[in-house]
DNA sequence: AAGTATTTTGCAACAAAGTTGCATTCTATA
DNA sequence: TATAGAATGCAACTTTGTTGCAAAATACTT
């Protein structure tokens, strides 16, 4: 179980930490993206502020990405495969945020539509955030 | 002067108070969307409070709108006019936050493209947030 | 125009979120 | 297993956001 943990960080050329580990494995057992305080809470053996470093970390290094929200909450979600062996983060997927049960989630099968942006605009990155009722909550 | 902004509140039903008027004054001569931060500094006569609870009000009434960003902070720009006068916030364009100067930007001539979501998901919200650099830091 | 009801503001106190420096502990590597 | 370098925990601090309440300003009635 443990492995997969050890092989993510071993790739991003990270030592291999308790703390590391433990989020990670959260993240990996994680079905949404989730905030700072949801990690907090799922590892609080860990000081608040390791846990600030160790994020900032996993997105130098492509192995989470945020997703911005219209609350002034940051959400992070694990990259998919591809960041990690690239070091950095270049998914194309939407984000949906429900309003109902509070949760995000990656839409992996939705893709970005390409914008044409005014001349003399450079792109570098792309969010597309969706607000509405998530599957689970309409049913 | 005061004309525009007495207009606006009115149009809003909200009382003319001095506050409310520098807060949108700040607004209808600023290029860019603005941090609560940069409304301070710019308005410092006003007690932090009531520029938080200024500009929640003004989001209740469709004045303003939010646009998230990939860092942690939240940046406010006007609605158009139709948002004002319907009293609700229903633009539909693109945002633009130039890496190098700092500046977010409402793109009012880039409409965020339509896209299909998963069975079972219902949307009520879209935004489309790009990074990159802006065509003033281009030149 | 003055008086009154209602709304808004400023202040103080607080809570939550994020940052930094440094001593201690842990990890990787020889 | 010894050691250099990296990561962690802790304390102190800053910044950001919230709440209750008294004072002030605004809108409304007469
Ligand atoms: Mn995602
Ligand atoms: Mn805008
Ligand atoms: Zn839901
Ligand atoms: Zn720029």
């Amino acid at each position: 179980m443990g492995a997969q943990t050890e092989f993510i960080l071993k790739t991003s050329s990270l030592s291999i930490t308790s703390s590391r580990k433990k989020i990670l494995e959260i993240f990996l057992s994680a079905s949404t993206a989730l905030a700072h305080q949801d990690i907090e809470k799922l590892a609080e053996q860990y000081d608040r502020v390791t846990i600030y470093r160790t994020l900032q970390t996993f997105l130098d290094r492509g192995i989470i990405h945020t997703i911005p929200t219209t609350d002034n909450t940051i959400k992070y979600a694990l990259c998919s495969d591809d960041c990690i062996t690239s070091g950095h983060h270049h998914d194309n997927h939407v984000h949906f945020l429900c309003d109902q049960c509070g949760r995000t989630l990656c839409l992996d099968d939705v893709s970005i539509p390409a914008i044409t942006l005014p001349k003399g605009y450079s792109m570098k990155e792309i969010n597309m955030v969706v607000n509405g009722i998530c599957k689970t909550c309409m049913e």
